[in-house]
RNA sequence: CGGAAUGUGGUGUAACGGCUAACAUCCCUGGUUUGGGACCAGGUGACUCCGGGUUCGAAUCCCGGCAUUCCGACCA
C-alpha cells in the first residue's frame, strides 16, 4: 500500500486524555480511533494487526480440531435465566436492550449459554463426542470502570472455544491439548519468553482454572512466578493449601505485575445439565457432556504486545501480526529522480511477488519518514535513495536493531520473494 | 459504584475577574530544502464541554449536569 494513499495519518502528541501506553502509541500511529471511554475503532492499520493476530490463533484453533461458528451476539432472556445469569445482580456486566414488541435482549458477554444450546440441537450419541466449537465475535461488557486503552473495553472482539466430551478424563485431556496450543500462539505472537500459565480461581466449576498471563506494569494482576517450572500463582489464590498442590515452596517464587491476556476452563456439567446437552452412551445410558471452555482477547493481546514490544520512538511489531513485512521509503528529491523511480519499480515488484509492503512515497522530509517508520514499528525498513544506490542498492534495517546494512535489490527481492 | 483531577482551534499548551482569547504544531498557498520530526513568507481554523448563577465585566468565581483520565471496589 502507498502511504500517500492512507486516511490515517501519524501525530507526534497523544491526547492528553490518553494516558496509557498502548493508547498513545496506537492513536499516535494511527491505529486505532477512540470513540468513548473502552470503546474504540480499528483503523486500517489496526484491523490488518488484529486480523493477523486472529488468523494466528485461528491457525491454532483449527490445529487442535476447533470447528469454527459464528454465533450471534444477542441474547435470549429466557436462556440464560434457565442457567441463572440473567439477574443483573448475578451478572452486573449486562448491556441489555428492549425489543419494540415488549421484550428483553442482552448483549453477549460470553457465550456458554447459547453454545451448549445450539451444541445440543446436534448431539446425541456417544458417536458424536468429542466435538471442539469456537468463534471470533463481539462481546459487550458493562465495564464501570474501563481502562488501560484497548486492554479493559466494554466491547471487543474474543476467541472463544467450547470443549464437548464424554468424561471428565477426556475433558481433561483436552484441556491440556488446549493449553499446549495456548502456549504456541503466544510464542508465535512474540509473547512466548514472558507469558505464563498462571493457576487462578476456578470460580463455582472446578478448583484452578488457567490463565495466561503476561509481565506488564500496565497489567491488572499480581502473580507469583516460579522461574524454574515456569508457572505462575495469580495473587487472588496464593495460599498455603495451592502452593501445596503445586508442590512449590513460597521462598523460590518472585512476584511481578501481568495482564491476562488469556483463559481457561474446565466447565465441568453445570451448562450441559442446566440446558439438556447429553448423550446416550455405548450402553443405552444417558450421560452429561462435559465441558470447557477456552478465551483469548486479540485487541487486548495487540495492546500488551504495544506497551511490552515499545522503545521510547514507537511500536516494534512481531513479524507474526505486522500490518506490513516490510516499509519501503524513498528518499527521491522528486518524483521524477532516478533513485524514484527505483522506489516505484521495486515496490511493484514486491507488491506482485504478494510482499506486504508499505510503501512511502510521500514528499516529506528524511527525518519525519524515520520518525513515522519507528513510530508505525514494521519489522524492516528498506531505504532507497541516490545515497544507497551509490552505496549500491537499498539501505535495510531491522526496527528493533540500530544497525543497518546495504544490500543489493536483487538481494532483496530474493529475500522476500523466494517463497513465491 | 466510592474518591480525586481535568475539560480552551484537529492536537499540545498559555492567558491576574478587565483590550480583538495567545503560542506551538497540524492543515492550506508560494518559495526553498531532502539520511533523523528543515527553513522563510502569508493564510484558514475557538460562542473557552453544556445549562444556570454572581458581577459593570467570567475561559477565570459559585451551583448543577455531562465527558475523560487516574486510584479503589468489581471483573465467567
Amino acid at each position: 500500500m502507498r502511504q500517500s494513499q492512507l486516511f490515517t495519518k501519524t501525530r507526534k502528541e497523544a491526547p492528553a486524555d490518553e494516558t496509557s501506553k498502548n493508547a498513545q502509541l496506537l492513536l499516535r500511529a494511527g491505529y486505532i480511533h477512540k470513540e468513548l471511554a473502552g470503546v474504540y475503532t480499528f483503523l486500517p492499520l489496526g484491523i490488518k494487526v488484529l486480523n493477523n493476530i486472529i488468523q494466528v490463533i485461528r491457525e491454532e484453533m483449527n490445529e487442535i480440531g476447533g470447528q469454527e461458528v459464528s454465533l450471534t451476539a444477542l441474547q435470549d432472556k429466557n436462556l440464560w435465566e434457565t442457567t441463572d445469569r440473567w439477574d443483573d445482580k448475578k451478572v452486573d456486566v449486562w448491556f441489555k436492550t428492549e425489543l419494540k414488541n415488549g421484550g428483553e435482549l442482552g448483549l453477549g458477554f460470553t457465550h456458554e449459554e447459547p453454545m451448549t444450546r445450539m451444541m445440543a440441537q446436534f448431539v446425541r450419541s456417544f458417536r458424536d463426542l468429542p466435538q471442539y466449537v469456537y468463534q471470533f465475535q463481539t462481546k459487550f461488557r458493562n465495564e464501570t470502570r474501563a481502562k488501560s486503552g484497548i486492554m479493559r473495553t466494554r466491547e471487543f472482539i474474543m476467541k472463544d472455544l467450547y470443549s464437548f466430551c464424554k468424561t471428565k478424563e477426556d475433558q481433561e485431556k483436552y484441556y491440556e491439548i488446549a493449553k499446549e496450543a495456548y502456549i504456541k500462539i503466544f510464542k508465535r505472537l512474540g509473547l512466548g519468553e514472558n507469558t505464563y500459565y498462571t493457576f487462578a480461581s476456578g470460580g463455582v466449576f472446578s478448583k484452578y482454572s488457567g490463565e495466561f498471563q503476561t509481565l506488564c506494569e500496565a497489567g491488572e494482576d499480581e502473580i507469583y512466578i516460579h522461574d524454574g517450572k515456569k508457572i505462575a500463582v495469580n495473587k487472588e489464590v496464593m495460599t498455603d493449601e495451592v502452593l501445596l498442590d503445586l508442590g512449590v515452596k513460597r521462598e523460590d517464587l518472585r512476584v511481578a505485575k501481568a495482564s491476562e491476556v488469556g483463559n481457561i476452563f474446565n466447565l465441568g456439567t453445570r451448562f450441559s445439565d442446566a440446558l439438556g446437552l447429553s448423550y446416550t452412551d455405548e450402553s443405552g445410558e444417558k450421560k452429561s457432556v462435559w465441558m470447557g471452555s477456552y478465551g483469548l482477547g486479540p485487541a487486548r493481546i495487540m495492546g500488551v504486545i504495544t506497551e511490552v514490544l515499545s522503545d521510547d520512538k514507537g511500536i516494534i511489531w512481531p513479524e507474526s501480526i505486522a500490518p506490513f513485512s516490510l516499509h519501503l521509503i524513498s528518499l527521491s528529491k522528486d518524483k521524477s529522480g532516478d533513485s524514484y523511480e527505483k522506489a516505484e519499480e521495486l515496490y511493484k515488484k514486491l507488491k506482485d511477488s504478494h510482499v506486504e509492503v508499505l510503501f512511502d512515497d510521500r514528499e516529506e522530509s528524511a527525518g519525519a519518514k524515520f520518525a513515522d517508520s519507528d513510530l508505525l514499528g514494521i519489522p524492516m525498513r528498506v531505504v532507497i535513495s541516490d545515497k544507497s544506490l551509490i552505496a549500491g542498492g537499498v539501505e535495510i534495517k531491522e526496527r528493533k536493531s540500530d544497525k543497518s546494512e546495504i544490500i543489493s535489490i536483487e538481494q532483496l527481492l530474493t529475500m522476500y520473494t523466494k517463497n513465491c
